[in-house]
RNA sequence: GUGGGUGUAGUUCAAUGGCAGAGCACCGGAUUGUGGUUCCGGGCGUUGUGGGUUCAACUCCCAUCACCCACCCCA
């Protein structure tokens, strides 16, 4: 084979189409049903979007971010995510006028040049949600509440939503001390990856899968007991609204939120039975993001969820997503003639909205009818000299093998009867 | 980026150094006006790719590409 698809990347094919429209048009509507938006920015911005919001000591920025020079010599990026091009939108844009909240939500390919996996790819596809305007309680529980009946609507059982708070940037400094307090006694036991982590980010020391250092975590102090008062509360308010919306959560002080500009809020959906990528969507609140790219200070959150591993567990679960469309009729034509008498009436069926196949190449009746059988079709229209004669058609049902004959015209009659 | 595994027909898999096969799917036929069942017929596929060893390679060796699994990272 001469050419290949890029590593990482995939197909999506006609087979598997139906359920990608059908994943997104249920995105799309439950999010319009909340008052939300579609926005598209473009796949690349300036590089440095992602590296000041995402924070250039993380993997993202660090390794896996697909950079190139423009021939002007600009940097870019194709964007590994997609809260930083919608906030740079929101503050380019101006859409902070007025006392107007901004509800967003938005669709598409994001980047990372990672090592390809179940569930993991280099360009994969993201729905996600942006709120921007309020640090109302109400708003993260809103949030939190699309993507949850998102993913329960689709027919997912086997849900986990874990919630956090990593506080405010001052309750963060006081915990980052703490931890380091707590773990530096035990740093020469830790493994290489944690002695780094224990300089650059001392919270990823809490979710280290190495088991000496899982053991040493396990005593560290939590971060909830950093709190400063405004954060404890806002933190018992969201729960109290999630608690009301009736949406079941667990606490887990370890949720770790990848990405720097996190504050307060942050939340997980964990689906268990996709092995090591079980995380399906993941966000949070980022009320220092706005001030952070240029923007006014503005509190926001959002989260993001991958459409692959939304499939995967769709099909681990054995949620049907429909089928693929299938013909209304299928057109059987015996000899020229019905073939030329036909030819304008399965445009006009097709331009009332019935899916109609025909294929002028299969010319035996017999390799029609089992064309038609195969297509899986409600019905037959067959045509033959017989028909042409009385300008009827033989329209037989292929589930029970009943036909019937019915006159060309008016063809509202055809298409009611198709259609009921 | 690190470690391990796997690549054979559309697909699922056989063939352990000696003629590349089977099930399913697909196509055709069994009276050119009735499908599904049945019967008959239909397979030269660069054995992922490129080298090497050998009289002989799907099989052994090296490289490379891709996929899978785990680490890592994250959605």
């Amino acid at each position: 084979m001469e050419y290949q698809i890029p590593r990482g990347t995939y197909d999506i094919l006609p087979a598997q189409s139906y359920k990608w429209q059908k994943v997104i048009s249920a995105f799309r509507e439950l999010a319009a049903a909340f008052g939300y938006q579609e926005i598209s920015t473009p796949v690349f911005e300036q590089a440095s979007l992602f590296e000041r919001s995402s924070g250039d000591s993380s993997d993202v920025v660090k390794k896996e971010m697909y950079r190139f020079t423009d021939r002007k010599g600009r940097e870019f990026a194709l964007r590994p995510e997609g809260t930083a091009p919608v906030v740079r939108s929101y503050v380019e844009n101006r859409l902070d006028i007025g006392s107007a909240n901004a509800k967003l939500y938005y669709i598409g390919p994001m980047f990372r040049y990672d090592r390809p996996q179940a569930g993991r790819y280099r360009q994969f596809y993201q729905y996600g949600i942006e709120f921007i305007g309020s640090n109302n309680p109400y708003y993260d529980a809103e949030v939190i509440a699309i993507l949850w009946f998102y993913l329960t609507g689709l027919g997912l059982q086997k849900l986990r939503l874990e919630l956090n708070s990593v506080g405010c940037p001052k309750c963060s400094v006081d915990y980052d001390k703490a931890l380091r307090e707590y773990f530096k006694p035990h740093l020469p036991q830790l493994c290489p990856d944690c002695q780094i982590r224990f300089d650059q980010k001392p919270r990823r020391l809490l979710d280290c899968k190495v088991p000496s250092c899982k053991k040493i975590a396990s005593g560290a102090p939590s971060q909830l007991d950093y709190l400063d008062a405004e954060c404890r509360e806002h933190f018992a308010a969201v729960q109290e609204q999630l608690s009301l919306m009736e949406i079941p959560f667990v606490i887990n002080p370890r949720i770790v939120r990848g990405l720097d500009y996190y504050t307060n809020t942050a939340f997980e959906v964990i689906y268990e039975g996709l092995g090591a990528q079980n995380s399906l969507a993941g966000g949070g609140r980022y009320n220092a993001l706005l001030e952070q790219i240029g923007g006014k200070s503005i509190p926001a959150l959002g989260f993001a969820g991958g459409f692959e591993r939304l499939l995967l567990a769709l099909d681990e679960e054995k949620v049907s997503l429909g089928r693929p469309p299938v013909p209304d009729i299928y057109v059987i034509t015996m000899g020229k003639a019905a073939q030329q008498l036909l030819l304008p009436y399965i445009n006009r069926l097709r331009q009332a909205g019935i899916y109609a196949e025909y294929d002028p190449d299969k010319t035996s009746f017999k390799a029609q009818l089992k064309a038609a059988d195969n297509s899986q079709a409600r019905f037959a229209l067959i045509v033959g000299e017989d028909e042409l004669a009385s300008r009827s058609v033989v329209l037989k049902n292929l589930q029970n093998g009943q036909q019937q004959t019915t006159p060309l015209e008016p063809l509202s009659e055809l298409i009611a009867i198709l259609k009921g």
